[in-house]
DNA sequence: GTCTATAGCATGATAGAC
DNA sequence: GTCTATCATGCTATAGAC
């Protein structure tokens, strides 16, 4: 049928504005409009603009950091206690978003979730608890495959990874190329393994001889 | 003397409360209350919250990238003909942002800055332009450096290492970290040598022997 | 569950005295 | 340049008919 519940059609509508015009820049009746329902229908599905704002991260958040678990559960299973392959390890930590690209709904989700790390605190700290599990199963799993690395260099480089992965989420277009029109229209799965390649190395460079004493304190 | 005009402390109170809470949601309101001037007094002195915000931006934006460019200048003239190296090139790109978080003021400033392009189209397109002789320089020098990379291969490692560098102005906190309470108070430069190590191995990387099939349309 | 109507409030902007 | 007062508009949320 191609008219779902009004409940699926907000959701789908504030998604759609959320990723063109910002969280804040986007009113209910915007919603409601977009989504040929009434103005009174947000809050009678959802009792707010903000529970609104949850149940559209909520919809895709948890299926899609389940499915991070288990491909990641799938390799340490099949490796027993040998520690991963680096870009194994990336790609099942990508893949899952990668796959989501591919449909459009949930492709404007990804870009939402790539721009959840700018926005105002309260609501990060809100949805950021959601990826506490994957944070830390994948951060040990790194600790296992690059055991040379400090806790704190290999933070920053996770940080870094994370950094690069949520910018070519939230930013569809490329704004470093220099010239404009040419086939750049790459495929996500290579989109992806560009992107594997690019953190593997920074992942695995040595680390530089003496990292000025500020470490330890 | 403590107490500049009203228009410097206007946009001191804008730029600290657009870090806060973002730039929709902060009202003038909330800017003339914060620096103790009058409600009238940022549509005498700006005109509109519009060129408010452009203000915000255009204060520190040009001298960052006047310094960008003087920098790449002088590493290029020394070099003469041959290409820079790399971490060098990164450096210079990288330095005066860093410079900048050394003082307060101007720290809130990139933050605002790594959040730019998470921000409506309409905002990011205006200040984006802004960036354009920065961007084609530096991406030139790059080339040179790393011949061997196609522009597509160094178009996507340049947007993953704008994404890392963002990331790290945007998200104060560091997100990745496991444990909580350490030492983890780098200095800027140690956090900038930690960006230039992990950006520059991930620039360096092998090209991969096959890139599917899909560049070259 | 859906609709209209509206309360109650905050917003950006402006007019006009000083 | 600074202030007060105010306008028109848009917002979230709710009450109550259907």
């Amino acid at each position: 049928m191609n008219t779902p519940d009004t409940r699926e059609r907000l959701l789908d509508a504030a998604q759609k504005l959320f990723v063109e015009h910002g969280i804040d820049a986007t009113s209910l009746r915007n919603v409601t409009t977009d989504a040929e329902a009434n103005l009174a229908s947000v809050n009678y599905h959802f009792g707010s603009k903000d529970e609104l704002i949850q149940a559209v991260f909520a919809r895709h958040l948890e299926p899609l950091n389940k499915e991070r678990i288990r491909l990641l559960d799938e390799l340490e299973r099949e490796a027993g206690d040998t520690p991963l392959y680096l870009e194994t390890t990336l790609e099942a930590f990508l893949k899952p978003t990668f796959e989501m690209m591919q449909n459009q709904k949930s492709r404007e989700f990804v870009c939402l979730l790539g721009r959840l790390f700018t926005e105002s605190s309260e609501l990060k700290m809100l949805i950021m608890h959601q990826f506490q599990e994957v944070q830390k199963r994948y951060f040990a799993a790194l600790q296992r495959t690059l055991p040379h690395l400090g806790i704190i260099d290999l933070s920053w480089r996770v940080h870094f990874m994370i950094g690069a992965m949520a910018h070519t989420f939230a930013v569809p277009e490329k704004l470093s190329i220099p010239s404009s029109s040419e086939a750049y229209n790459l495929t996500e799965e290579s989109i992806m393994q560009h992107l594997i390649t690019f953190a593997a190395a920074g992942l695995r460079a040595p680390v530089p001889s003496q990292t000025n004493g500020d470490n330890q304190k």
